[in-house]
RNA sequence: UGGGCGAUCGUUCAAUGGUAGGACAGUGCCCUUUGGAGGCACUUAUCUAGGUUCGAAUCCUAGUCGCCCAGCCA
């Protein structure tokens, strides 16, 4: 990406990963290597928003201070991991805004890894355990009580030499022995309690096909490829932190380039749920639509909602790293959206709930042309021109016959603005046989062209509109939150986290009304729809009919004033 | 109960022994051809108890509370 440091630094405080890699580039700590950061994502599902924290401090970090950053895959695990996977985090990492300088696998060092393997158990440092996974489990001891040696530990050289040669071999079946590190099985930590370092399994593997049936676990081969890459900091979340003295172990009994590991916490946001296995579950149960289903929140569904990799970076950079685990209100992230949005999208008029309004004394037949500026935050985006008519469509919100307290739209001898365009003044309406209003009929004021008064006349209210005869129909696609929960993995007992779901999360609003302009829309274009909401063109869009998703809605105080009245 | 990590406005991030500040949210006002945007103002915080110090959010001690760890997952 095109990082700018200086504006990063004034645009963010800075956190203790920042100091720890500025304290070591001063030191020199790594003599004159570069700082190399890495992204090291298992390929076994899609990227989520707690990623992009991840990616913009790997990559932000190191670009910050003239290094570099590897995408590198954590494909150890070949029961899981898909190619499907890998090519969508790739493009995903891009659609961020970022670069690798290497595209790493660390199924590439399997080979160097197994040399590695060789070397601890010559050393005695590891050992061919036979127990089973339950054995193994019950020797480990509890979080109170220490372990036991298992009854292989003190195999001799030659021996686990030959069973760990043999295992690589494909001797031996699925779970049958494991080669483990011989450390302590009285430690405090777990993690030290002679962790696996491989097991067989007979899988074939995305990349490296059948050519293995042993395969590293992740403490064997996370440092290690840390190593390999000369990473200067390697960071990665909270719960490894007790991993820490194994990563360190691993590496000073190899002797290897001492790449440190540094923990941050986790992004957690109200209303949303990161936990992979939970959002498989949604796509899978057909909760959503897919994983880019545009309520999700992994990279594919957000940007499909509209969002943008700007916005997304500001709200990961204003979030910070620290250690504390908290939770971030989603109203952040929806702030730094509509911030960016507000500035770039142009605007257009489109109508969701259309009322039609006649006006009686324009001319029948008549139309013309209004220019419209195309974001008023922008003049460099232009104007355009937009048909108007005797007949238009405003939003039914627009109308009340009996309006409440503090309501400025348009009402019966009320006069309203239609922006860019006249003013109006509704005189009477029509109802259907249940007595809803089907018609507002109006007058205009022929003097108030462009939407002001040569008298200086003021009105309250300017509102939207779309010329009926000139009317693009459009399907919208109205998001709300997943979750009604602000913590959807809180339920009650025997509940489920599905029971947090928002049954109304999707609102498919089948004949709105539309600017013509908008006709032309292309996929993923975004557009500020003036006084409703951002939204963009899905791909499910087809040429005779557009399909657009609400990214969000505008912040809407009339809405907040209604409620606070409601009581 | 063992080990590790942490604790600052409602939320989040700063303040690195020297005026507790920003952002989001909220409230009020101003402005507005989007009840959008913008501007101004306001409200609210250093977990507790001791200690060190001229001075502590920061250092020390003890406590309290929270998170993580007992996969042949990552």
């Amino acid at each position: 990406m095109n990082a700018n440091p200086e504006n990063i630094e004034t645009r963010t405080p800075s956190n203790f990963l920042r100091e720890i890699i500025a304290e070591d580039a001063r030191t020199k700590k790594y003599g004159d290597a570069v700082i190399q950061t890495r992204f090291p994502p298992e390929p076994n599902g899609y990227l989520h928003i707690g990623h992009a924290k991840a990616i913009f401090l790997d990559f932000g970090l190191a670009d910050e201070f003239g290094g570099k950053t590897n995408l590198r895959f954590d494909d150890t695990n070949p029961e899981k991991e898909e190619t499907e996977y890998v090519e969508s985090i790739q493009e995903d990492v891009r659609w961020l805004g970022f670069e690798w300088e290497k595209l790493c696998y660390a199924s590439d060092y399997f080979g160097q890894l197994y040399e590695w393997a060789l070397q601890l158990i010559k050393a005695g440092k590891a050992y061919v355990d036979d127990l089973t996974a339950e054995e193994i489990r019950q020797h480990r001891g509890t979080l109170t009580e220490p372990g036991k040696d298992s009854p292989y530990r003190n195999r001799s050289v030659e021996e686990n030499l030959d069973l760990f040669v043999r295992m690589k071999n494909g001797e031996f079946p699925d779970g049958s022995r494991v080669l483990r590190a011989k450390i302590d099985m009285a430690s405090p930590n777990l993690n030290m309690r002679d962790p696996v370092m491989y097991r067989i399994l007979h899988a074939t593997h995305h990349r490296t096909g059948d050519a293995w049936c042993i395969y590293p676990m992740y403490d064997y081969a996370h440092g290690q490829s840390d190593s390999i890459e000369n990473v200067t900091h390697s960071m990665c979340t909270l719960e490894f932190a007790d991993h820490q003295p194994l990563y360190r172990w691993f590496i000073e009994q190899l002797g290897i380039f001492p790449s440190q590991q540094i923990e941050f916490d986790r992004l957690n946001l109200t209303y949303t749920l990161l936990s992979k296995r939970r959002l498989l579950q949604l796509v899978q149960e057909g909760r959503v639509r897919g994983w880019d289903d545009p309520r999700m929140p992994t990279l594919s569904g957000i940007r499909r909602r509209g969002f943008t990799p700007e916005a997304i970076r500001a709200f990961v950079a204003s979030v910070g790293a620290t250690r504390t685990n908290g939770i971030i209100d989603i109203e952040m992230l929806e702030h730094f959206q509509r911030d960016d949005l507000n500035r770039r999208a142009a605007r257009a008029m489109a109508v969701l709930r259309p009322l039609k309004v006649v006006i009686d004394n324009y001319p029948e037949g008549q139309e013309e042309m209004v220019d419209v500026a195309n974001n008023p935050e922008d003049p460099a985006a232009g104007t355009r021109q937009v048909p108007f008519s005797r007949e238009i469509y405003i939003e039914q919100d627009d109308f009340r016959e009996v309006p409440p307290p503090k309501y400025y739209r348009l009402s019966p001898g009320k006069e309203v603005r239609l922006r860019n365009a006249y003013f109006i003044t509704a005189q009477n309406v029509m109802k259907d046989a249940e007595g809803n209003v089907v018609e507002v009929h109006c007058t205009y004021d022929p003097a108030s062209r462009g939407g002001n008064s040569p008298d200086g006349r003021k009105v309250k209210s300017t509102m939207h509109w779309v010329s009926a005869k000139h009317a693009i129909s459009a399907e919208i696609r109205v998001y709300d939150k997943l979750f009604s929960n602000p913590n959807p993995s809180d339920f009650p007992e025997g509940g489920s986290f599905l029971d947090n779901l928002n049954p109304n999360s999707l609102e498919i609003v089948s004949d709105a009304k539309l600017e013509p302009s908008l006709a032309d829309a292309k996929v993923e274009e975004r557009f500020q729809f003036e006084r409703v909401g951002y939204f963009c063109v899905d791909r499910d869009s087809s040429e005779t009919r557009k399909i657009f998703n609400r990214t969000l809605a505008l912040k809407d105080s009339w809405a907040k004033i209604e409620k606070k009245a409601a009581g």
